[in-house]
DNA sequence: CTCAATTTGTTCGTATGTATG
DNA sequence: ACATACATACGAACAAATTGA
């Protein structure tokens, strides 16, 4: 059997904290069900290969989350589930996509007019010589979910100014009847946060977000508007029914 | 000026960690190019707000990861890029998925038979009395990339009980004529490995991971087929094209 | 009621890692 | 390179609360 410090070796996380997020998960999944005791402490140090008070640190921190209630000489109880915010819907087509930002509560915290074009990748679409890049955090319930990077083509943000700078974009994109959108691309990747986006998001340097980079091309084969998105990671689930997109094929 | 020690209070990651961990990342993304000159201590100590030996921990990180290359007198040095592996292309639809599937080379690691359930939400579907539980695999290159915990009907499982222990189960699955798939439903999530996939992945404990729970369910309702993938995070990579499935609306 | 077993809580000493100036 | 401070982790011993025979 493996023990634990083998695999602690592969993180520079405290120990403490690993074992803390092991138990979190287990509470999480109903692997250890609410109301019930679970494991001793002696047993814990077996299974974890650790001393007691790593054990106990553990149990300590999962105890200010409310999840964890030490009884002494009766033992630890699960007192609570872990909470999750996944009311976010990732769109998997552009028209969910426009009418779900539609209704978005954004705080732009950062507006800067004629930079430099960011790199994307050749099949993404050419680049305009100079864009404005826009940045915003999106808000639920008063808690920050997601940093939003938007580069908006220079020549459209002109067009106005005002509405560009104080609300949402990609639905005053829409209303410009001139621009038609050919291409719509989406990356979902999983990134670090930056010092900016931890900042924002209330997060620590260097956890982990989701990320999507979305970018739109115009009739010109130009990315008139290229966003790169970070989510927080417990406010952000897709969910895609493989089935629904497959009528054609069937036909 | 926010210091990154006010940030450094939301995450257990040593501080050097976190330093390095913002260097990669302006490494990867461009900011900081292949083979030119960065900042020198005195201005990452400021930046940072950290002090000199702090800076110099997080690069000698770097420079064992081959990312930079400190010269006395001279200055550090941008001298690689972090390696991604970022081939793995999540399917968006289910001929798509088991095409890709078709040829992935697996090894399974565990088989358990005669199972109790998973828990999955109401409306995935309908729990079969027992299942056969299937741990694989996934390697690229030698290197894991993903976990496959599967769930797989018991009755299903024991008509071909080898092809199933040694390959990929949804391959097979389609072959059987007379199982018909009315709903596959894929939801993706942040998570973190757990004990067993930390060791699979060779990642460490709590680290993040994109996991994947892959629901199809049969003509009677029943979910026959629950998968839990764990994906490792450099590994992971999701491509959607928005407009692709709208032509309907603009033409 | 008492005793023993079980289980959590506390403390000590030691060693190493992290961060500052 | 050095001195200092604090966090992390171990092992071991002991204390305190609970339970049941």
């Amino acid at each position: 059997m493996k023990t634990i410090t083998s695999l602690y070796d592969r993180s520079r996380v405290p120990l403490y904290a690993q074992v803390a997020s092991v138990m979190r998960q287990r509470i999480d999944s109903g692997f250890w069900t609410q109301g019930s005791k679970i494991s001793t402490l002696e047993e814990l140090e077996a299974e974890f290969g650790v001393a007691r008070v790593t054990i106990r640190q553990a149990i300590e921190l999962l105890r200010e989350e409310g999840l964890l209630d030490a009884q002494q000489g009766r033992g630890t109880f699960v007192s609570g589930k872990p909470k999750h915010n996944r009311w976010l819907n990732i769109a998997n087509d552009f028209d969910t996509m426009v009418s779900l930002v539609k209704d978005n509560v954004i705080e732009r915290v950062y507006v800067e007019e004629n930079v430099d074009a960011p790199k994307i990748s050749k099949d993404e679409g050419k680049l305009a010589p100079e864009y404005t890049f826009l940045r915003s955090v999106q808000y639920n319930d008063g808690k920050p979910f997601s940093v939003v990077n938007l580069f908006l083509e220079q020549n459209l943000f002109v067009r106005d100014r005002k509405k560009f700078s104080h609300s949402a974009a990609l639905p005053r994109l829409i209303e410009m009847d001139d621009i038609k959108i050919v291409h719509a691309h989406q990356v979902l990747t999983i990134g670090v946060a930056t010092p900016e986006t931890a900042e924002l998001l209330k997060i620590g340097l260097g956890e982990p977000t989701a990320d999507c980079q979305l970018t739109l091309v115009d009739a010109n084969g130009i990315a008139i508007y290229i966003a790169h998105i970070h989510y927080h990671k417990d406010c952000f689930a897709l969910r895609v029914d493989l089935l629904e997109n497959k009528v054609p094929k069937s036909e």
